[in-house]
RNA sequence: CGCGGAGUGGAGCAGUUGGCAGCUCGUCGGGCUCAUAACCCGAAGGUCGAAGGUUCAAGUCCUUCCUCCGCAA
């Protein structure tokens, strides 16, 4: 390949930094533009951020664009085609991309999909693919098409889930997408790839997570409780309710053996390791807790100040409350 | 100025109408026991987040500030 690529970079949240960073120190791109959502009150004391993409550009001087809307939105897609990107990179955006910008640039557009496509597409293939209980995931690299995580698969790299929890398994796809991108940016720029055409027939979607994804239900089985925990990481997290008050469950997994005959949610056991509930199908043991107003501590240390009677059900007290 | 909770020995908590600062666990010492995360006896360890104010007297009431966190996004 000749001379240094014209890179247009597109993404938002976390994920998509580790790509933007490696791109911005390369010697074979420049970054011409970074294109984030707009930056949104968030957090206590709803005071607007930066999303982290803005803010790693900021860091590395690159130039920062926030449109609300990009479909429909000519004066910003003639922007993007006065740039005249050899290639647009897209991680985590959160917007669907018109085809008017699918066609600018020459190479074309490359997506770093957190899933090994064609399963999982959508936003949130990283907590379902621990959710469906799935051996291994990884990074799929791409050439964007109209539809939804649909296009044309360049590369892949798989890694192992084992016990990791979202946020671990987030921070090392990540990585994972930063450097396959590299790797094969060179390569499409000479034409050294071989895309393959997804098989739409064994797709499936992951949508976006919701508080309520949440909440835990201990009529199912103990060993999707625990994935459960696993796959909802630091966001949404997993809840029940102690009490009436809602404890959030840091982490948990299955306890040995398999009683049965208590209600699920039952609080059958506590002590040193946690505290043990019966689900639907065997128990969970819950390690980790967070109370409203308290920080994280593990069921150890809330349990010298605090005492839970055995038999207590957890879960939502059944009451007036209407909502569905 | 979005709503709200919390800062008390190493950890988690209690502390009533202001009146000697407590509990559980841990730590240290001793004892019992074949033995133990068990049990018994004893000990150490706190400027009660910070500053100011009210009072004979403030962990407790008033003011300001700092830190942590839940909801909401």
């Amino acid at each position: 390949m000749e001379g240094r690529l014209r890179v247009v970079y597109m993404g938002t949240p976390d994920f998509a930094v580790p790509p933007l960073k490696a791109m911005a120190e390369s010697e074979i791109c420049d970054v011409v533009l970074v294109v984030t959502q707009p930056d949104k009150a968030r957090d206590r004391g709803k005071h607007e951020q930066p999303t982290p993409v803005k803010a790693a550009a900021a860091e590395a001087g690159i130039p920062v664009s926030q449109p609300v809307k990009i479909r429909g939105n000519s004066e910003f897609i003639d922007e993007l085609r006065e740039l005249a990107p050899d290639m647009i990179v897209v991680a985590a955006y959160g917007q669907i991309l018109p085809p008017e910008v699918l066609d600018i640039p020459r190479l074309g557009c490359v997506n770093i999909h957190a899933s090994l496509l064609p399963r999982f597409r959508g936003a949130a293939p990283i907590q379902h693919s621990i959710l469906a209980g799935d051996k291994e995931t990884g990074i799929t690299l791409m050439f964007m098409a109209e539809g939804l995580d649909t296009g044309d698969m360049i590369a892949k790299s798989k890694v192992s889930i084992g016990n990791k929890n979202a946020d671990e398994l987030h921070d090392v796809l990540s990585e994972m997408g930063a450097d396959l991108l590299m790797e094969y940016i060179p390569r499409i720029a000479d034409g050294d790839i071989a895309p393959e055409k997804q098989n739409d027939s064994r797709s499936c979607y992951a949508p976006m997570l919701s508080k309520r994804d949440g909440e835990i239900d201990f009529s199912k089985d103990a060993a999707y409780i625990d994935r459960q925990v696993r796959a909802m990481g630091a966001w949404p997290g997993t809840y029940t309710y102690l009490n009436g008050v809602q404890m959030k469950v840091k982490s948990a997994e299955v306890a040995n053996g398999g009683t049965i005959g208590n209600i699920p949610g039952t609080v059958v056991s506590e002590g040193k390791d946690g505290i043990i509930v019966a689900c639907g199908r065997g128990m969970v043991v819950i390690k980790e807790i967070q109370m409203p107003g308290k920080r994280r501590m593990t069921v150890d240390e809330f349990l010298r100040g605090n005492s839970v009677e055995l038999g207590t059900i957890l879960g939502k007290v059944e009451d007036t409350d209407g909502e569905q």
